[in-house]
DNA sequence: GATGAATGAGATTTCATTCAT
DNA sequence: CATGAATGAAATCTCATTCAT
């Protein structure tokens, strides 16, 4: 019976991370009020009102959405802060696609979604994950400088302009507006190295 | 007959314009589906209804304002390129804020949330122009290159690489996340000079 | 001057008449309530704005078309009854299709569409200018039995009749339905023959 | 889980035609423009926003309507031919006022309003159901000659006959114009009989 | 949990009508 | 007269949300 019971939490568990994926892929596409719920759920696979079963609200969706985004991207970071490698292949690797990719260009959108129509509270709180998360980059930064492999400079400074580079690659390739001329995040962010 | 026919093509296709300005403002900060047409008739000073004596639907709305946006831009870029000052000069400023920097950020914001749901044959046409103003962009690299004030290369592919950096600029700045943190666009393109 | 005056109330005379003519034709076609003003005006060669200098409103339109029309067709009804030809050559051209024809289908249609959604009042005017209509009629049967060319029997039935037969084979003619399969209005009026 | 398919799907289309009953009823009376969709909502006893979830427009709604009408009509028609009863009868009770004969006047209805303003496709679909019907008519008139109920001819032009009869008959009766002056339809056809 | 039906609130769109030129 | 611009009122349509099954 227990047993039963959490199998079912971890089922209800996995069935929002489902939506919650698939709802991110859309706010990020289309724009946080792009998005219908019956969007998500077809993404899903199954009906508008089941959605409601695991969300109160869209509202309530969204925010879910953002912060999970925010605290997956926070600890893959912080993960990839601690694990090995060196600074460099570790600010390379952020930026390079992989199947993960498309987070990173989801919380691109997000941010700039962001600039409007959302709740202050909301709003204030992902700006301070934001700068939180900037502060782990900036101690890869720091790392890859005392390392030699990262110019001299503010870390936080330097990691913001990461930033930068990091959202205007994802964006660019990701409008795939120029046919043929293509980038290497390591050939965008060359200019950190000494 | 006390009808001017030059005179209320003029005025119709300035109110179109004006409309289309406004328009674009709000969806580059809402998208389609967050902007509803009293907000734009309000920002241009008119009622719903009269909007659609300019503009057939929202949509229709929406597509002429991405192919006015681009060919403003498009407009702007051949203007600045036949102008005087120098190459470089000309790259900073396409960059710094001014009045006229939220039309850029726009057409970034359309092409992200465009991406998407864009009728195949609207996309094709943006991409062309944009392919279009990338050359003109070029020219400027190239004239650039002549000068000595831009590093060697395929100006073609810097253009592109500028681009990226435009990009990654404009929606930092525009999203305005991490307070304090600040750049100036010539230092972002700086890795450009010679 | 004086000219002028009367040339320009025969001219305003004219156009009220080509509006009406147009509407009438639009009326018939898609019903009473199917027609914009701009339907109008567009037919016409004008626009929306210009037919309010001849008709108060849409309703006023209407109603004028409707007056009109039947008038009209009492009256062609009248000269056709006072004429030379045989009575049953008058009844047979009645429904003979000709330039004029399109008048009748007219009539047909509001007669079906005054079933419905007309003020009262002109409903009531309507009917009894019908009824009056129809006592011409009758007395072109009336005439015809007189001289051996229509069966016996009350001629307000056999007009009325009659009018069945016409609405018929108007409906039936100008919806084309089963191509291939025509008549002649003479045949489907042949059992009113002695 | 407690849902059951079949019965959804009975009840969807129960509910389909429930609308559509509803709406040919107005749509006859007063065209698509004179009806709005909370008429028939109200009629059916739902909201408008519900009409939408069983029919994507209005406009669709009608092209349904025509269909459905005329296949109700179709299958009222097949029936009628193969059950008992002289083939004379069954051509008197098809134009014999009765609850069903509403649907016959919108067929008519339609027919003429839609002359115009329909899709090529559908007006096509609409003549070659109306000929397949016009068959079945024609197949009781054969009968009714071969039991000598019917005068001889073509059983298909008799048909057509028969349909010009028809409708100047409903037209006739349902725009009820001359007041005291009534038909019975077996006297229309009268003339059909040896 | 999952679904289709249903709805209220709100956004888009239409249209008869007015008005300044 | 004639027109294009503008509008208010109303109709169409959308969508997040609830509910019975």
């Amino acid at each position: 019976m227990a047993r039963n019971v959490e199998r079912d939490a971890l089922a209800r568990e996995r069935q929002r991370n489902n939506i919650m994926e698939n709802a991110r892929e859309l706010f990020a596409l289309r724009g946080l009020r792009g998005v219908r719920i019956e969007d998500i759920a077809k993404a899903v696979g199954i009906t508008s009102a089941n959605v409601y079963h695991y969300f109160s609200s869209k509202e309530n969706l969204l925010m879910e959405v953002i912060v999970h985004s925010q605290l997956v991207f926070g600890e893959a970071l912080q993960k990839l802060s601690e694990g090995s490698g060196s600074p460099w292949e570790k600010l390379v690797s952020l930026g390079t696609p992989n199947k993960n990719r498309k987070s990173y260009v989801v919380l691109l959108h997000l941010n700039i979604a962001l600039s409007d129509a959302l709740p202050k509270e909301l709003r204030q709180q992902y700006k301070s994950n934001a700068i939180n998360n900037l502060k782990v980059l900036s101690s890869i930064v720091a790392e890859g400088q005392r390392q030699g492999q990262i110019i001299a400079g503010d870390p936080l400074q330097l990691a913001a302009r990461y930033i930068v580079d990091l959202t205007g690659f994802n964006v660019y390739s990701s409008t795939n507006l120029y046919e043929g001329l293509h980038f290497r995040f390591e050939d965008i962010i060359a200019h950190l190295r000494p």
